[in-house]
This record gives C-alpha cells, structure tokens and sequence, in this order.
DNA sequence: AACTTGTATTGAACGCGTTCAAAATGTTCT
DNA sequence: AGAACATTTTGAACGCGTTCAATACAAGTT
C-alpha cells in the first residue's frame, strides 16, 4: 500500500461514486468506472473485491467522518428531544450532497443480502458504532431504562433513524421540508414513548414488547 | 394463446422454481431453466419479460390459490385474534411447501425496485386484494374503527401479517415453532391494541400517528 | 549493475441475463 | 391445396460483473 497506490483506490472510488450518482448502481458500468479512473478494466478489482463493495468503502469513509460531529451533537444538546433529533439532522446534513446516490443505489441496498446494505452483515462494525450513539444519547439525558430494555432501546432508536434518513432519501419535497416534519414529530412521540417506557403502569407492554423482541432475535 | 403454448408456459415456470428452491434465485441460470424445461435458452423471454418476472407469476398463481381458503377462514372465525391468526397461519400452510424456494429469494426480493418484491408496483394488485381481507377482518368481527383509521388500520395489519411471515420464512427452529410463539404473542396485542385504538383516551396517540402515515404516504 | 522478490496493472476470457433476426410451426382465407 | 399471416421457437450475439495468467514496475539484496 504505498502511497501512489492509496492514490490509484482514491481515483478509483471517486470515479465510482460519481458514475452512481449520475446513472444509478446498475447502469454505471465497470468498464466505464474503469474508463474515467484512467485504469484498465480489471485493477478495480484489486482494490475492491466487488461492485457492491465501493459502497461499502462509501459507507465506511462516512461513518468515519460523522464520528467527530456526533461527538459535537453529544457536547452541545442536554435534551433527549432535542439530542435525537440533532443525530439525524447532523446524518442529514452530512449525506445531502450524496442524497442522490443514496437515492441511486437504495433499489439495491435494501437487500440485506447485499454487501451495500446498511442492514448486511459486512456492515456490522459501523452498525454496532452508530448503536453506541444511541446508548448514550439515553444514558447523558438522563432516561431512566428498564434493565430489559437495556440492549434492546438503542436498536429500536437505530431502525426509528433509520426509517426516517430512508423517507429523507426519497422525499422529493422542496428542500425536504417534509422530512423535516416527520423528524420533529416522530421525535417527539418517539421521547415520549422512550421516557414512559419505564412507568410502571406499562410493565405488562414493556414486558411483551421485550418477550417478542427476544423471540425475533434469539 | 394456444393450450400448447400455455403448457409450455407452465414447464418453464416449473423448470424456474423447481431450480430456484434448489439452487436459489440467482446460481439458477437462464440457461439451465431452458434445459430442464427442454426449450431452446431464449424462449422464457417470450413468455416472461424478465427472470424476476417469473417469481411475480408465482406470487399471482399463489395469490389466485388462497381466496378461496381465505374466504374459507372468514366465515370459519369471529374474533379477531383468533381470525388473524387463522389468516397467517392459512397463508404459512400454503406455503410451507415452498419455503426453501421464498428463502432462496429473499435475499432478492427484498427489494422494492425489484419486480419480485410483495412491495414493488407490479405486485400492487395483489397488495390490494390482500388488503381488502383485512378490511374484512375488522368489519366482520366488529372492530370499531374511528374513520380516521379506516383506510390505514388495514394497511398496517398487512404489514403487520408481512412481517410475521418474513420471520417464518427464515425461522430455523424445529416445526418452526418460533414462528407459531410470535404469532400467537403478537396477535394478542395486535388485537388489544386494534381494540383500543378507538378509545377517546387515545384520541391525541391516534391523531399523532395518523398525522405520521399521512405524512409518509402523501 | 544484475538478481530476486513483492506489488501494481493489464486485457483477454468466462458465464451470466437478455435481445433479436431468422426459422419453424399453426391458423385462416381463397 | 396453397398463399398469406400470426404465433411460437431457435440460437447466435451483446454487454454486463468478474477472474486470472501474464506483464510491468518498485524495492531490497548481492
């Protein structure tokens, strides 16, 4: 990996990515990834065991990136509300100029059987960090978490983010204001839900949610 | 349209999905399709626009097959609970014979873009139909439904009942016993909270949510 | 400078889904 | 029966993602 080569992936992903964001995954071909990058057809693969496996580069390069601005989002918002919602809005913020790749690529990667998923398993690694952001987002605004709900929370806060970066992807809405709405009032439901969890008038709801959580994962 | 032509039409879709539960979706080749249905490689494309589409004409085939077992558990089943148990638990025993081959797909069909998805357009008619059962399930067994509810509360029991079945499909416990628990526990609260959802306690929850669907589907 | 070893790059080749002009077969009308 | 037309079937060909033996280049060793 000398630095002329780290130079050769960079061109490479670089040609990649911006062949996605123009015909989409399917219709941007390797051979014309190849042409722009200035290589021969086959060198791709020597940095990249696959097609699909340039996203992941993607991925990962973004979830490396966002590390530092979450940490922002953490120093600067004390509400559970307000935290959750600055997470996404900070996701957002950073994947709007790729917002049309994203849209590109999303007829492919909601597969989980495919390497560009968020769900698949060669994703795990960024998965389980972007977990983190979730565990600490209910330990510093001081949510009060049922020890059943312990692991099981900050996935559930995961796949609600989840959903909603999926609808920002696809809202065609200027300036996706809609977006933006849905974001400020799920999040509010979604708090006010995640600070009634530990009532205990809700035991027996906590109780079957934590049951059929436990089946479904198991 | 001949007899001939239509016999020759069901032998390759019979080639197709023998070699898709065999091999899964994509290590079945075009090609070997043709052998086994003893035809020359390009003609599946004269009755089949594309691979994906052969799955499509399963789902209709299998879609054609349940009405009449449908209607069968309708007017067999009076609550709720226990008819839309009836409802997923006729759907898995129809389908049980082709799990391996709806496993071998998922990883696929997962998709929306791709025409083999029970989400993607070309499957909206089947959609609909399976909607109007839930329709049906709710009026038939009294469920009262606030009119801000009548046209999402099936919706969200479709997706609901997809979920289940996903869950069945890739349920590796013996019997797939797991699945019948989930069931079983899930439709109970379904049931109590399809129930609830009229109360004017919940008034202000159901609005939030409905203000939520119409966001996302308008 | 020549030799060895490891890294980077090439481009032809493979099997895939899909297309299509051509051929074979069926059907209809005179 | 034969001509005209429509339906069904063929198989070579295309462009795709991917593989891989061959080659060029770089770096260290003698």
């Amino acid at each position: 990996m000398s630095i002329k080569s780290e130079a050769t992936r960079q061109k490479i992903l670089d040609a990649a990515l911006s062949l996605f964001r123009e015909k989409g995954f399917n219709a941007a071909t390797m051979r014309e990834i190849a042409t722009r990058a200035g290589i021969a057809s086959g060198l791709a693969y020597y940095y990249f065991p696959s097609k699909e496996d340039m996203v992941a580069a993607f991925y990962k390069q973004a979830n490396a990136d966002l590390q530092p601005l979450l940490e922002d989002v953490h120093l600067g918002s004390k509400q559970f509300e307000g935290r959750i919602r600055a997470i996404v809005k900070t996701k957002m913020a950073y994947f709007a100029p790729h917002r049309n790749f994203l849209g590109a690529l999303m007829g492919v990667a909601a597969d989980p059987a495919h390497r560009a998923s968020p769900f698949a398993a060669e994703t795990a690694a960024i998965r389980e960090m972007d977990f983190k952001h979730f565990d600490r987002l209910l330990k510093e605004t001081g949510i009060k978490v049922t020890p059943d709900l312990v692991t099981l929370l900050p996935r559930l806060l995961w796949l609600y983010q989840m959903g909603i970066i999926l609808f920002w992807i696809y809202d065609s809405s200027e300036g996706q204001t809609k977006s933006k709405a849905l974001l400020a009032k799920s999040a509010h439901i979604v708090a006010l839900l995640v600070k009634a969890s530990g009532l205990p008038v809700l035991r027996p709801a906590r109780k079957a949610v934590v049951e059929i959580a436990e089946l479904i994962l198991n």
